[in-house]
DNA sequence: ACAATTACCTGTATGC
DNA sequence: TGCATACAGGTAATTG
C-alpha cells in the first residue's frame, strides 16, 4: 500500500521513463476512477500534452504538463502506475491507459478501484481537496523535533492516530507508522501529547531513519505495490513489528503484540515500547 | 472544533 | 468441495 516511501521510489523510477514525453492518446475504461473532471474532459484536455516533471507530495503524485496542467494521482490501497515499453496486453483492473510515443504507455491499474486520478490547472492545485489540507513533509530538514512538537502539543488521541493524520504530517501510513514507533521505543496508544521532549526528538529521528530506510530499500511490497517499473521493493525483508503479531521482539525477544487503534491493526512490543 | 464511525472496493485466507 | 465471513486500510463523508 503506497505510503510516502512507495510513492516516492514510483516517482524515481517514473520520471526517467516519462520525461519530455508526449500524451499521444488517454482511454478511461473504468470513468469511477477519475475524480475531476468528468472522464471525456480528462481524456481529451490530456491529449498533446507533453510531461514536464514528476513531483510527490504526501502520498500524492504529481505528473505535471505543458500548458500549466497537472496530473494528480493517489493509489490508495491497490493502484499501480506502470510504464509499459511495447504492446503488452492489458493487465487485469486496468482502468486508464496514457498511450506515449513509440507503443510505450503509462498504465493506471488498481484492483480494488481505491485509487484516483485528478487533472487540475496549476495555479488550482493548492485548492484540490486532499491535497490542500495536507500537513508538512515529514523529510523536509524544517521538519525537526520544534516543529514535531508543536503538532502533538495538546493533542489527546493516541500518537500513532497523530501520524496517520494527513493534516498533520503527510505520507505516514500504517506500516511506517508502526515502524517508525517502534525504532523510538514509543507505546502507539499513548496520548501524544504525553511524550516529553526527549522523546519527541527520538520520535522524529525515527520518522525520519524509518522513511529514508523505505526509500532506500525501493519501498515495502508485502501485497500489491510495485514500482513504477513495475517491480517489488525489499523493505518488507526489514520490517521488524508490522505483521509480525506472535514473533519475537527484534530487540528484546518478547512476543510482538496487536492491538486495534482507530480501526487499524497495530503492531507493537508490550515491553520495548512504553 | 474535534473525534469516532462508515462507505468505498475486491482478492485472499480462514472456518465450518 | 463449497460457501460464508473476516480482513487488508486511505480518505471523504457522516454522525456524535
Amino acid at each position: 500500500m503506497p505510503e510516502l516511501p512507495e510513492v516516492e521510489t514510483i516517482k524515481r523510477t517514473l520520471t526517467p521513463c516519462l520525461r519530455e514525453q508526449k500524451i499521444a492518446r488517454v482511454e478511461v475504461y473504468h470513468p469511477g476512477v477519475i475524480a475531476a473532471p468528468g472522464p471525456e474532459a480528462f481524456s481529451r484536455l490530456l491529449a498533446g500534452r507533453v510531461i514536464t516533471y514528476l513531483d510527490r507530495r504526501g502520498k500524492y503524485l504529481l505528473v505535471h504538463l505543458s500548458g500549466e496542467y497537472c496530473l494528480v494521482a493517489h493509489l490508495r490501497m491497490t493502484g499501480r502506475l506502470v510504464f509499459i515499453e511495447g504492446a503488452a496486453p492489458l493487465a487485469p483492473h486496468t482502468h486508464v491507459v496514457f498511450s506515449l510515443a513509440g507503443g510505450r504507455s503509462l498504465r493506471f491499474v488498481d484492483t480494488r478501484r481505491f485509487g484516483r486520478l485528478y487533472l487540475a490547472g496549476e495555479a488550482e492545485l493548492e485548492t484540490l481537496p486532499g491535497l490542500r489540507d495536507l500537513g508538512p513533509e515529514p523529510l523536509d530538514p524544517a521538519f525537526d523535533a520544534r516543529a514535531l512538537g508543536a503538532i502533538l502539543a495538546g493533542r489527546r488521541r493516541p500518537i500513532k492516530q497523530v501520524l496517520l493524520d494527513q493534516r498533520l504530517v503527510a505520507g505516514i501510513g500504517n506500516i511506517y507508522a508502526d515502524e517508525m514507533l517502534f525504532a523510538a521505543g514509543i507505546d502507539p496508544r499513548r496520548p501524544a501529547a504525553s511524550l516529553n521532549q526527549e522523546e519527541v526528538a527520538r520520535l522524529r529521528g525515527a520518522m525520519q531513519r524509518v522513511l529514508e530506510q523505505g526509500i532506500a530499500n525501493h519501498g515495502t511490497s508485502i501485497r500489491d505495490y510495485v514500482d513504477g517499473s513495475g517491480r517489488q521493493g525489499s523493505n518488507q525483508e526489514h520490517l521488524q513489528v508490522y505483521g509480525r503479531t506472535g514473533r519475537p521482539c527484534p530487540r528484546c525477544g518478547q512476543p510482538l503484540e496487536r492491538v486495534r487503534l482507530g480501526g487499524r491493526s497495530t503492531h507493537f512490543c508490550p515491553r520495548c515500547q512504553v
